[in-house]
DNA sequence: GTCCAGAGTA
DNA sequence: TACTCTGGAC
C-alpha cells in the first residue's frame, strides 16, 4: 500500500495515531537536528516568565516574528508585569501596540491582564482550561502559553507546526483539517521537553517554508489573505492613529481629515465601539 | 499580490 | 462553517 493511502487509513475521525515508536524517534531526530543548528533566538525564548510568555504569544497571533521583536521590547520595558498592564490607561497600551495590527488584541490583552491580577492574584494560571476563558486566548495561544511558560506537553497547531505535519505525514493529501493534525501533533510530542520542542517544531517549519514552499494551501483552514489598500482595515488603522494624535475628535473632524464617505466612518467608529477599542463622549470620539 | 506563533462572532 | 480583523516585509 502507498504511504498516502496508510497515512489516510490512519487519520479516519476518532482514530487515535498509532505512529511507532521507531517512526516517532526518526521524525524528532531530524527536528532536533536541525534546531541544533539553526535555533532561532528570541527575546521571549532567552528570558523566560510566564508574563513574558503571555505578551508574546498574544503579539505573535497571526503576526511575523520580525515585526514582533522591537514592540515586545518596547512593550515590556513600560508595562513589566500584569499589575503594571493592568492599572495603565488604555490609550497607552494601544499606542505600544500600534504597527501590530489587530488592534483587538490590546483591548483583549488589557481586559486579560486585569483579570488576572483580580481574580488570580497577578499569578498567570497553568491551566490551558482557565486560560482560553480569558478573551483573545483561544485553544492554539492556551496550548500554547502552557508549553512554553510552564514546559506542559500539550498538543497545538500553528501555522509553522502545520507547515511540518503536512509536509512530512500527508504526502499529496489536501483539505487537511487541523483536528487530523493535531492527533499527529500530540503522538510525536516529546514529553521529556515540550518546551524545546515547539521550538524546534516552529523553526523547522520557518525553515520548510523557505525551501518547499506555503503548505497550507493544503489546510481545510487555509483562507486567502484579503487585500489591505483602501480595506476598512486600513481605515480603521487610520482612525486609531488620529485618535491616538488627538486623543478626541468630533465623527465630523474624523470624516475631514480621512476624506472618506461619512457613512463609511460612522459605521466603522461603531464597529471600534461596539469592540470597546473606542468611546462616545456625545459627539466627541476617543480611545476607550 | 501573499504572508503572518489565530480568535471572536453569527 | 464563513467572515472580519492589522500593516509591513517580501
Amino acid at each position: 500500500m502507498k504511504k498516502e493511502q496508510e497515512l489516510k487509513k490512519r487519520t479516519r475521525p476518532n482514530e487515535v495515531v498509532k505512529l511507532s515508536p521507531q517512526e516517532i524517534t526518526a521524525f524528532q531526530n531530524k527536528i532536533y537536528r536541525y534546531y541544533m543548528k539553526h535555533r532561532r533566538p528570541f527575546a521571549w525564548r532567552d528570558v523566560i516568565s510566564p508574563y513574558r510568555v503571555f505578551i508574546s504569544e498574544v503579539m505573535l497571533q497571526q503576526t511575523q516574528t520580525t515585526r514582533v521583536i522591537d514592540k515586545f521590547a518596547l512593550f515590556l520595558s513600560v508595562f513589566p508585569d500584569f499589575a503594571t498592564l493592568a492599572q495603565s490607561p488604555f490609550s497607552e497600551v494601544l499606542r505600544h501596540w500600534k504597527g501590530l495590527g489587530y488592534n483587538r488584541r490590546a483591548r483583549f490583552l488589557h481586559d486579560s491582564a486585569a483579570i488576572i491580577v483580580e481574580q488570580f492574584d497577578g499569578e498567570l494560571p497553568a491551566d490551558p482550561e482557565i486560560l482560553e476563558r480569558l478573551p483573545g486566548i483561544g485553544p492554539a495561544t492556551a496550548a500554547s502559553i502552557c508549553v512554553f511558560a510552564f514546559d506542559m506537553a500539550l498538543s497545538f497547531v500553528e501555522t509553522n507546526i502545520r507547515t511540518v505535519y503536512l509536509y512530512h505525514f500527508f504526502g499529496d493529501q489536501e483539505n487537511v483539517s487541523d483536528r487530523e493534525l493535531l492527533s499527529f501533533v500530540s503522538a510525536t510530542v516529546d514529553h521529556e521537553r515540550p518546551r524545546e520542542w515547539y521550538y524546534a517544531l516552529m523553526d523547522y517549519g520557518v525553515m520548510l517554508k523557505k525551501s518547499v514552499g506555503n503548505l497550507n494551501r493544503k489546510s481545510r483552514h487555509y483562507v486567502k489573505q484579503s487585500k489591505f489598500e483602501g480595506s476598512d482595515r486600513q481605515v480603521r488603522g487610520r482612525i486609531l492613529e488620529l485618535l491616538l494624535e488627538h486623543d478626541s475628535l468630533s465623527v465630523t473632524e474624523l470624516v475631514a481629515q480621512l476624506t472618506e464617505p461619512a457613512e463609511r466612518v460612522q459605521r466603522l467608529i461603531d464597529t471600534l465601539a461596539a469592540e470597546q477599542i473606542v468611546q462616545y463622549r456625545g459627539q466627541q470620539v476617543l480611545l476607550a
